[in-house]
DNA sequence: TGGTATACTTACCACCTAGTAAGTAGAAAA
DNA sequence: TTTTCTACTTACTAGGTGGTAAGTATACCA
């Protein structure tokens, strides 16, 4: 018998997965129980409902955002890394199956989600943009980047530009996104 | 009785309102039929198959860019009120109740479209590209803007922004994407 | 040794899904 | 006037959907 917490590890992977191939609706609890070698009612076990089952995923997901910018958020330090960063957990999470960015997943079915859920996706970006902003912010004070306007207003731009470059790079090829990456490092003056 | 032409446009316009809303698996020919008035039975008359309605929602679209850029796309003339014309356009179709971009749309639930699909909104976005890119390659021309790197790479990336900014504003509300915009201008070095 | 909690499975269910085959009312053509 | 065509409706189906209730094997605890 495998332990409990694999078996609810391995169905939180396994939909974080699908729902950012395929969104929200594009997948059932049979596409996860499945490949995993289980009945949907072991899902329906850990995860009463499918609101239940997302709710996890964003909270994981949230989890993970705050591990990596802990440090930075916390003791601040060179912009340039955390923004490459950023880019390299992108090309990262593509590479393992995960073509479409959660947000960006969540926002085409968002009409069916519930409230709770709503609000731990905001939650989720507004971290995010906190983040990006003090990256910013943090570049222009290091001289690491130039740009002109708002820093939260230019974390929002890029973290859409990244939203859509995702998608797009779906249709268009993975190629466009190193090229968008490095538009995006333009816009802030970098240059190597 | 309503005419054949009435019915089948009606059917477009309401499967596009939908798929822009709650995303290609979000909804359900009862969906389109039971505000119609009509049996899902004739949505199948009009549209054999899913697949074929989606293929209408692409072509539909298609001709709508067509229309708005052929002018531009032949004589040229100002960049400037081309973008204005872009953001307008976006502004609009989110007022209609069309949230979420198209290709948006169709890239969360790619796995599921047929190779004709995928090729028509390929296409689709290779035109939007090209026009972009003329308006913004016009723009640097005429110094209405200015930017670094390539103009497609810069248009691509515009396009990328507007994507993920549809998404980003249903959770985070419509003020967002006044300030996209404002962000767009003021990296083309547009003052006023 | 017996009881309880955990982590499932088996066996359902009501409802929804896209899709089909056959029938029909009205208009247009012969 | 009869036939044909268009644009549907009626009636149906096979398969999938999330979800539930009851049963069960194993581990842990008193």
């Amino acid at each position: 018998m495998t332990t409990a917490s694999n078996t609810r590890e391995q169905i939180i992977d396994k939909a974080f997965q699908l729902m950012l191939q395929r969104g929200l609706n594009g997948f059932s609890y049979r596409d996860i129980s499945a490949p995993l070698g289980v009945k949907n009612a072991a899902i329906h076990y850990h995860f009463p409902n499918k609101m239940d089952l997302i709710a996890a995923l964003i909270d994981e997901n949230h989890q993970v955002l705050k591990k990596a910018t802990s440090e930075f958020m916390a003791y601040g330090g060179p912009a340039r890394p955390q923004l490459e960063g950023l880019f390299a957990f992108t090309m990262n999470q593509i590479q393992r199956g995960r073509p479409i960015c959660m947000v960006g997943a969540l926002a085409v079915d968002y009409d069916d989600l519930s409230d709770d859920i709503k609000d731990a996706n905001d939650c989720f970006m507004k971290d995010s943009i906190k983040w990006l902003s003090k990256v910013l912010e943090t570049g222009l004070e290091r001289e690491e980047f130039t740009f002109e306007g708002h820093a939260e207003m230019k974390a929002l731009s890029i973290l859409a530009t990244i939203q859509g470059a995702r998608q797009m790079a779906r249709v268009h090829g993975m190629d466009i996104l190193e090229n968008m990456f490095e538009q995006i490092r333009i816009d802030l003056g970098i240059k190597d």
